[in-house]
DNA sequence: CTATGGCACGGATT
DNA sequence: AATCCGTGCCATAG
């Protein structure tokens, strides 16, 4: 019976059963939840089987399946990690209390980036109905660095509302966390900022007219022009831009994501990991736990009561359910490739990357996308979907990009920090390229110019002598 | 003359 | 096949 079914249905449809598996590698956990609510509300040969817990730990386990923690004989220490699979779902819950369910709530809930949403809970309770889709609309519009870069105007027309109203819900936006999220210009958030922050803070008092007059000015440091616009000294410009480059950010969007500024419990973070990985203990030769998050407690299968039925299905019926169950079949199986690839995948990322897992940035290997496929014997591209677009809590609670574990250039990045933070005096980029080929960095000088930049560090020639960094690990 | 930013090319990524 | 990123070459500013 079995090899009735299966032949027929396999055969044909191995490209599909490739195409989704590669289709489902690349979901969220997010995402994946919502493709399986759908296939089980579809299609009645799927069935959810409970949950099991561990006796000794209360994890949430796969039915029929030993913890793969408290089962392992000695789970202490050892150079590989523990991977599974983990049903328990701790994940996306995108409704917040008001009585929103419209469609409006899918165009941004399912969206990858999730700065969008984190605002956009702060704002729903003010937000008048009217204005939600409008608000998820300028939302989608922020780029990485929080700030809009689409012009109002544009959002104005294409909605058919006032440049009034709009402005309400920006200037909403903006007020919200982080605040000036969602100014059309680096200025602008600053100026926000300046808003809320003497609201509750001593703001000098040329501070506004410092942004308003002299952004340029303050960003290539040219203070002794601003004190000119200013009206003042030299002295009280650089303080002024001392205040600025210490409490105000004109890129609100970066705040949050990289920085370690909190190291208490993780605060509001803007993106739900698909994967956790915690320490089994404080022993720092500890084993290094990995749960992949499913998106529901239990496990999906083939009802096999609706497989028995088959047999006896009605003679209208038979197609029909005929499908569903190979449907079902195809589903099964390729969520279970998409976990097989996944626990493979992080078995052998987490045993590379182990040093960056626990001892932060300049620890992370430049590992390539391709080596790892190599090392895996399957596709590059199939590694490439599995990476993409999701997100891994690390055992200090922070949540990164998965991608962030093939960053070629972080470790050069943060190593280029250091330099730069430590430095005496200014260095010009020609000297930190050496600097760096010193600790093994072999990097063109073009690109340690990329690379400040990317950081946001300015020129030697407009770096201040003895900088004081706030940012220290 | 030196330090940087812009443009374009080649390899990696998707 | 389209796109992104590091790098080399050149023009420009100081």
């Amino acid at each position: 019976m079995l090899l009735q079914n299966q032949s027929p249905v396999l055969r044909p449809q191995t490209t599909a059963h490739l195409a989704q598996t590669m289709s489902l590698l690349e979901l969220t956990s997010g995402e994946l939840k919502q493709r399986i609510e759908s296939a089980i509300a579809s299609n009645p040969a799927l069935e959810l089987v409970e949950e099991t817990r561990c006796p000794q730990c209360h994890r949430i386990l796969p039915p029929r399946s030993l913890c793969p923690i408290c089962s392992r004989p000695n789970p202490i220490s050892s150079d590989q990690p523990i991977v599974f699979i983990s049903p328990r779902s701790i994940i996306m819950d995108f409704e917040y209390d008001g009585s929103e369910s419209d469609n409006s709530q899918e165009d941004w809930a399912t969206e990858t980036e999730n700065l969008p949403t984190f605002v956009f809970r702060q704002i729903a309770p003010e937000l008048a109905v009217e204005d939600r889709h409008l608000a998820a609309h300028i939302l989608s519009c922020i780029d990485e660095d929080g700030l809009l870069t689409v012009p109002p105007i544009e959002i104005a027309r294409y909605n058919h509302i006032t440049l009034e109203r709009l402005h309400n819900v920006i200037s909403l936006i903006q007020h919200a966390e982080p605040t000036g999220v969602g100014s059309p210009s680096p200025q602008a958030a600053l100026l926000v900022q300046l808003d809320v922050l003497s609201e509750t803070h001593n703001v000098p008092k040329l501070a506004y007219e410092a942004v308003k007059q002299g952004i340029d000015l303050l960003s290539r440091h040219a203070y002794h022009e601003l004190a000119k616009v200013l009206n003042i000294s030299k002295t009280e410009a650089q303080r002024i831009a001392q205040f600025i480059s210490e409490n105000l950010n004109p890129y609100p969007g970066r705040a949050h994501w990289g920085d370690i500024h909190q190291c208490g419990e993780a605060p509001h973070t803007y993106q739900n990991p698909d994967i956790i990985i915690t320490q089994y203990s404080d022993d720092p030769d500890a084993r290094l736990i990995v749960e992949i998050l499913a998106p529901f407690s239990g496990s999906l299968r083939v009802n096999p009561l609706f497989q028995k039925a088959l047999v006896e299905a009605p003679a209208d019926k038979i197609n029909e359910w005929q499908t569903d169950v190979e449907q079902a079949t195809l589903l099964v199986k390729c969520l279970q490739q998409r976990n097989h690839t996944l626990v493979r995948l992080m078995q052998v990322l987490v045993v590379l990357q182990r040093g960056y897992i626990l001892h932060g940035d300049s620890f992370l290997l430049p590992i390539t996308r391709a080596s790892l496929a190599e090392e895996l014997g399957v596709h590059e591209s199939t590694i490439s979907r599995a990476v993409s677009n999701k997100a891994v809590q690390l055992p200090n609670k922070r949540i990164i990009s998965l991608s962030k574990l093939f960053d070629r250039s972080l470790q050069i990045r943060t190593a280029l920090k250091e330099i730069i933070a430590h430095e005496a005096e200014p260095l010009s980029d020609t000297i930190i390229a050496d600097l760096l080929l010193n600790q093994g960095f072999p990097v063109a000088r073009r690109t340690v110019a990329k690379y400040r930049s990317m950081e946001g560090i300015l020129p030697a020639r407009l770096r201040i002598t003895n900088k004081i960094y706030q940012e220290n690990p």
